[in-house]
DNA sequence: GCTTTGTGACTATTATAATAATCAAAAGGT
DNA sequence: ACCTTTTGATTATTATAATAGTCACAAAGC
């Protein structure tokens, strides 16, 4: 059956995401663990690991950060990912503030975390 | 209706996640669109924009990068993505190339986290 | 004030991602 | 050479992501 909706992606998308799979792989057989491993250890199918590990575009980008994380490789270019992206975090929500159409939906207590 | 499968996502995951969407609703605010622009831009309803924008961790990861792309959020910390990405994709591969495909003496690895 | 536009938060439906299962072939070890 | 393990690739089925549609509310603009 052929795909009824057929989506475009730019260049640059395509290979990013390429690289993310590569570096997956190449951080899984630096760690010498197996595709049935790591994709046991993430909780998903080997076939799914091996779509993210080709840089399927249509995967979850949860499974690709999450695999990105078990297997070492550094999602934002610094050592340690969650202190970085905690502080990124801050910035970005100070910059969404002042922006003017910005919502910030007034006392809306966090349910997520 | 609760889901069936429920899966659990690391810590870094989630913030890797939401700091890329937060950093998408940035740019489009900066860049002045409305979600209905930047959803049509993408091809993508604007239902799914939001998911992005609050960091859903389901959603595909081409959606994301494509949305990166049109904002102009730098997937990798450069300002010349595709190059950039093109001469770590030539690297990588030849660091995939060098390395034995797997190693079967199942050494524990020890998890970061 | 009023009107318009943008956003948040749902719903039901449809398209599809993830899965488990299988097979063949390649790679590694003895 | 042999045998085992790992990988590539394909299937059918199931769970779910993406969609279109709607409603209410919040900001701007008049």
């Amino acid at each position: 059956m052929e795909p009824i909706r057929k989506r475009t992606y730019s260049r640059v998308t395509r290979e990013a995401t390429e690289l993310l799979g590569k570096l997956i792989r190449l951080g899984r057989k630096e760690r010498k663990m197996t595709e049935n491993e790591l994709a046991g250890r993430a909780g998903i199918s080997r076939a799914t690991l091996q779509k993210i590990e080709h840089g399927d575009l249509k995967c979850e980008i949860g499974l690709f950060f999450e695999l990105a994380a078990l297997v070492g490789v550094k999602l934002f270019g610094t050592d340690d990912p969650s202190s970085t992206v905690s502080m990124h975090l801050g910035r970005i929500d100070d910059k969404l503030a002042l922006l003017p159409q910005s919502v910030r939906t007034s006392v809306k207590v966090d349910d997520d975390f």
